[in-house]
DNA sequence: GAAGTCCTTTCTGGATCCAAGAATGCGTAT
DNA sequence: ATACGCATTCTTGGATCCAGAAAGGACTTC
């Protein structure tokens, strides 16, 4: 059996998407042996998978004591939201002249599925107190899949690769727990979207990059000041 | 002996210097057994060495087959330094206003120190065909010296982080080669770097973003055309 | 002479084993 | 009761061992 990949890569992307999707809580120390046992293999693949998200910096070796889920504080977000930013504002810059019809319907789709979650959401949390997460995580991947279609329009894929990073950073936080304060960012975002979206079809690259960048940015104050309404329990 | 690094996390580091530096030609294969003896470990610490590089992009694990210096296409330069000049903008407009006394004196000698080094170098230059790299490498060391004062300033970690990896992509790279073709650089970097601490000193930071910006841009567009007139003999 | 098949060698990926560092808990002395 | 010291236990970092994949021949066949 010629394996693709590797079981030490296996893992790794395994682990990486837990902790992300924020299923394994930041500060939670990483036991080898618990996750060989858990993955039916040995304790060598295992850390090799730990020392590539410790590279990423997903986790921390602590020599001798364990590995650790790292935490971001609330600079590393803000910092995290800064850097995207840029990096947003870059690709949409080098994407604008690349569109091609194609992508531009993609674009145009992407929006739409947008609005339409957008819409859904906020009727839903008029409604109910407690709101259901799967329609808030679809509607976050709905975000995304619209700035993926930039990104591939762009061709950068180390920018791309940063970018998502970026976005990994506070995928994990617990911001997202207080979805409720979230109605502001909601319709702001979908006008947002829209006036990237009309920019780069109007082909002025200047203007898309100047919204795109301000469109992550004030996401970023937004959940600045959801963290901290939150108070301030950084771990 | 309570060591405070493990000897992964050393040997990563010393063959990232030595790939980085380019004693390590890009292509090249590592053998884990080679490395292991020469390193006077087993194969375990390398192995994991080897995935932390790999996460970091500067090698590729081809399963059953061997890690390989990963070589970096024009295109993925040319990448590397868009995406610098957005960090170091933003790394520059964030320092600005931050910059203590200390700091300002602290880019102002770096900035003489980098002006020193460019006249000597220009001089080696013009008299020898085959000039000394000491110097060069000096000249490129007080460059990067000039870049680290503002980032100590911004105090963003990521930021630095990230062009400090995208700095690596190129180091790598056998343009500096031709340094006798960069005299074009020499001249015109030092005249940046001191368009830069002028603006940083005047407390505007989007004049010194700006200049920031395209400082790092114009490099990049110099080295691609060196990197042309050798040929196109990518790997 | 070129191509295909089998066998040997080499090397990787993973499992297992071992030594040493860090935590834990108990007993004792103050 | 509290703090110190010592032994036990747990867990990590690293070494060694093993199975399977890929590369490299030699030998055969057309």
């Amino acid at each position: 059996m010629s394996s693709l990949s590797t079981k030490a890569d296996d893992i790794a992307r395994l682990l990486e998407d837990e902790i992300v999707a924020g299923h394994i809580a930041p500060g939670t120390v990483l036991r080898q042996e618990q996750l060989s046992e858990r993955f039916d293999v040995s304790r060598t693949p295992v850390r090799e998978a730990l020392r590539r998200l410790a590279a990423l910096g997903i986790v921390s070796f602590e020599p001798n004591r364990g590995v650790r889920v790292r935490s971001i504080s609330a600079g590393e977000l803000r910092e995290a939201f800064l850097v995207r930013a840029e990096l947003e504002a870059l690709a949409t810059e080098v994407a604008t002249p690349r569109m091609t019809p194609a992508d531009l319907a993609a674009l145009d789709a992407a929006e739409r599925r947008f609005s339409e979650l957008t819409v859904a959401l906020r009727e839903q949390s008029r409604r109910a107190e407690q709101s259901d997460s799967t329609l808030f995580v679809e509607w976050m991947q709905a975000n995304y899949a619209f700035h993926d279609v930039i990104y591939n329009a762009a061709d950068l894929p180390l920018v791309e690769r940063l970018a998502k990073g970026a976005r990994r950073t506070f995928l994990s936080s617990r911001v997202w727990s207080a979805k409720a304060e979230f109605d502001d960012l909601y319709v702001k975002n979908d006008l947002q979207h829209r006036a990237i979206r009309e920019a780069i079809a109007a082909g002025s690259d200047q203007a898309a990059r100047v919204i795109a960048k301000e469109h992550v940015l004030s996401s970023g104050r937004l959940i600045e000041t959801v963290l901290e309404s939150l108070g301030g329990q950084e771990r």
